[in-house]
DNA sequence: TTCTAATCGAGACGGTACGTCAGGTCTTCTC
DNA sequence: GAGAAGACCTGACGTACCGTCTCGATTAGAA
């Protein structure tokens, strides 16, 4: 209830424009060159920052771009006002496989994936601030249509989000094309007549 | 009408003592140590092998587990024989996931998968011989059924397809748990019935 | 008008700990081993030091030869004081073939002229900061004789030098024994008296 | 006295033309290259000879590089009929700066110098076939000058050769220019006064 | 103002793995 | 039996990044 902010922060304090820099490099280098481009020495270069300053602050190149993933990506789970379950769902994944189809996005995000299995801090931040919310905002819907009688009570909700979200995914690491707004729309279409009975 | 024998076969013949040890060394490293552990010196190193032979033969480490991954999953999309259609796609989504969920299979793919996307060559592998022909043997059996009047004759089979195999692949990649048996089944029993009309 | 120290040395200074400790092992290796021992790999473990660091440092294993073998002979170029023409000449031949035939020093040199003909920086810096030095001591020398009359007017200045400095490196070069006291004795009276007239 | 060949030499003949091959081949890639580009690896490739071939007959690179330049000069060992032993020994050192300054010639022997200290059978080759026959020739017309009365009786003959051969290979080693004509007679003329009284 | 504390930039350092090159050794087939 | 072809192990090369470590320079609030 007392104001968060700190009222004893001395020395000097956190350069914004450094973050900034850094992140905006780590994004550039890994969409231009992938993910062996952005080593932490070529983000400091890029980024006109010493890489002690990268190190205090972030504990590898994965991070970073995650970090600035995460950013640029931030509140984009809405649901638009006034909608229906099935719109709801159907807006959902239609944003998702936007974001992974996002030339200056889903690459990111594939090379976050891929740092991943070598590295469990990544993994956890992976799952906790980008898998599980999405999961539990299709949950929820589907579960609120189950509620109201839209869909059979028996529905496995795991595995109905499961076939809703995962084909995004799964063209995205293995570099396929993405789905196009269509096949999204057949895709929820098929899941749900699925769900009904 | 010899016999099969090359009969023009110089210099000394490649040691397959030594691709097995290799094979094999890949897969140990990788599995308790993760992508990290299978550089090319360790698995030099563990398989008694040198570390240029390595290099004779295969591009990368990467490139070495997806080679040992191919040997053992060979042969691995098979149809039970007087399946129905239904059938044969539960059979062939849950081999699939019992492979995906084989923790000395797993988490090589995963591995192979997180490499995938800072070298073509892997992602082309895995896209030729992995990915492609167990798509074909899904879309297959469901072009059967909508021959056969089993399913809409309006499905996307590319669609159902992803709505299919890609859980599976999902849950690997995010290190999430994998489904069991009834989760495959619902899987394929919601997307089936959602083709159906 | 403050003190001669150097104001403005950014970054972790220069270890000299790990400088000497690397010349020491590189001439340690090649004394015992010739030149094939000392590798830029060898030095690097035995002086306990990164090869990274070395290659910061150096550019080849001969350079870390030559540097210590010139930091070890450091004005090593003398002559005595009050000393007359021939006498400091004698002086010069006899330090020039003590060095050479020094069993600490003399090897060394051989290595470092062994790789010079593959490395034109190693050929460049024994020239200019060993061969030159020291024929331009023995040649000022000369031309002193020649000005107070004690050598002929005519004398070739490079050739006489030629003639004095060369045996001990021929020797040295091929293997041979090295001179002997006496031997340069009768060198530079040899010389010296055909330079007369 | 019978035919020399031997009569039972049971098999395929060594091939007199794979061996002038490899020894032109080593001299080439000595000569355009230095030291560094003749490796038994190129020689073979160069020659169209098998590796395995030149280990079978020759030790090294640089033993290859030996033979050739033993081959090239065999019998430069000339004296002049009816000469003086003064004239003899200027031809001598005139003949062998002129071998050493051989652009074709030169180069080589500075190669088997430099590979010399790190293998000592190349060492002792180099003494035996080259070094101690020349300086045997210099020292028996020295010897004979003696004899005759036309040289001092103390005149130390293994100094007065060194003073005389030397130069040549100093230069050589070292990469200066080699001695012109006139340097040699003065060189001569020089060390021959020195040795008179 | 001066002190104190933190950040930042520069750069050296010990490591690990990379991919390559050459050296030798070997095994097999061909002439 | 000589030679060619080629696989193999060994060891060193020079490079790229890693993550850590000194330093000095900078920038703030606190004394």
């Amino acid at each position: 209830m007392g104001p968060t902010r700190d009222p004893a922060r001395r020395g000097r304090p956190r350069s914004q424009a450094a973050r900034t820099a850094v992140l905006r490099a780590a994004a550039d280098l890994a969409l231009d060159g992938g993910p062996a481009a952005a080593t932490v020495e070529a983000i400091a270069k890029r980024a006109q920052v010493s890489r002690t300053t990268i190190y205090k602050w972030w504990p590898s190149a994965a991070a970073i771009v995650l970090e600035g993933l995460l950013d640029t990506v931030r509140d984009s789970i809405t649901r638009p006002p006034g909608s229906t379950a099935v719109e709801a769902v159907t807006h959902h994944v239609g944003s998702l496989n936007s974001i992974l189809a996002d030339p200056a996005v889903g690459p990111l995000l594939r090379n976050v994936i891929a740092a991943s299995p070598a590295d469990p801090a990544i993994e956890r931040a992976l799952l906790d601030q980008w898998i599980t919310p999405r999961r539990a905002a299709v949950a929820a819907t589907l579960r609120e249509a189950v509620d109201r009688g839209e869909l059979s009570a028996d529905v496995d909700i795991e595995v109905a989000v499961d076939a809703l979200v995962s084909p995004p995914y799964y063209r995205l690491v293995f570099g396929m094309a993405p789905l196009d707004g269509d096949a999204v729309l057949r895709l929820v279409q098929t899941v749900w007549q699925g769900c009904r009975r």
